[in-house]
DNA sequence: TTGTTTCTGTAGTGATCGCTACGGTATGCT
DNA sequence: AGCATACCGTAGCGATCACTACAGAAACAA
């Protein structure tokens, strides 16, 4: 047990028998779908097997346990999004600065419509807290972590000069924040055209914010604390 | 079986044997934390069972069936959420608009803190959506479009003559969205203080979400379409 | 051919799942 | 007292859970 591959490869490019890790690939697809649709307790391995036409000893052949088999949905979920997302988290050209950001808004829920699964069973993950915590779960949070990152550099280009380090911070949280309601809400009711149109309101609601945030950074009241 | 009491209560106050009442309190608070930590698949009979005190037979006297507990958990926990919210979705005195507004979202604030199971096991029944809807689910989105409809309501006194109905509604909606989302972010981080920030920063927010509509409503750009 | 590695198919394991049958006991009604 | 109702305790139902033992089939290497 325990034998990954990515060790072997010799010579030719798959060994063994005929499938591999095309089968791996079809435990991951068919774990995808029901891990975003019931959450980690309601995915079982019956069903997995079932989906993916592979029995229960391929699945365990592939992956340790059902705990791993849930962090390699999530990683590579978190791939999905990441190409949907193409790279474009920093910002592009664009006229005025509002145009640029709600454009970077824009992208951002075309990437959540094409690959909704990252995010849906992300927050699924996140909001459990059982006492023995899934490495799922784990995972989630840290590329998440990640991603805020990611929006903390971005917005130091768009706000340059005029945020400070803590502002620009919590301005990204909050639209991570916002993102991640608006998401639910867009699943919940299945209304695409209100979730894209929420998303050039948030635009505004987040200069709105930044704005509040500039003038709180010109008189010098809150200090580091 | 589906004998439910609130028929009886005939001149003493409790019929039966000693608790009854009592016991069913004890299972809806066992179920309540127990859902709140580990989801709709994550509650077993056997783990309220044994939170409570209570055998299963107990619990299936109470309620029909895991489903309608789980009902009764979100039912149950809807009503402390009014109850930390002290019924002040409407708006109360204060100075500017702003500072009314904010102290809203400080109240919306200050009940999630007191009363968060509702929200918190509110958004994982709505993440997930197997093929046999949950009846705890669908209670949730019942009660949550209510709440919608309230701040809708508390809304159109707040912009009353300033935005339209549709504008009313959108802002509502990403107010929603984006307590939602920060109220994750806080059980996630578990960091109160920045939870608490965040509403300040939010207020303003969606007050420049407002302000947007407000010009868009000005210029007659687009109709009802 | 013989052996090795890689993956699948069959057939389970004990544990836990939601749920129930049923008797017992405490209470209230008359 | 007699009877009915309300609730708890024990014990266990069939189904499903995560997981495994093991043999066989298909590809490689020698």
């Amino acid at each position: 047990m325990a034998v990954k591959r990515k060790v072997g490869k010799p010579a030719t490019t798959r060994s063994g028998r005929a499938h591999g890790d095309a089968s791996r690939e079809r435990i991951l697809e068919a774990a995808r779908e029901i891990a975003s649709e019931r959450g980690y307790d309601g995915t079982s391995i019956a069903l997995v097997s079932e989906r993916s036409g592979l029995p229960a000893s391929s699945i365990y052949w592939h992956f340790d346990d059902k705990d791993q088999l849930l962090a390699a949905v999530i990683e590579r979920s978190f791939n999905h999004w990441l190409e949907a997302m193409g790279g474009r988290i920093t910002p592009r050209g664009g006229e005025t600065l509002e145009q640029r950001f709600v454009s970077l808004l824009r992208v951002t829920a075309r990437a959540l419509t094409n690959a909704p699964d990252f995010l849906r069973l992300g927050l699924m993950l996140s909001l459990e807290r059982r006492p023995e915590e899934a490495s799922a779960r784990t995972l989630f949070l840290k590329v998440r972590e990640q991603t805020l990152e990611q929006t903390v550099a971005s917005y130091k280009s768009f706000f340059a000069g005029e945020l400070d380090a803590a502002g620009i911070r919590k301005l990204a949280t909050l639209t991570m924040a916002a993102v991640d309601g608006l998401f639910i809400a867009r699943e919940v009711s299945g209304d695409q055209r209100a979730f894209e149109a929420s998303f050039e309101l948030l635009g505004a609601a987040l200069l709105g914010a930044a704005e509040r945030l500039k003038s709180r950074n010109a008189r010098p009241r809150r200090s580091k604390s």
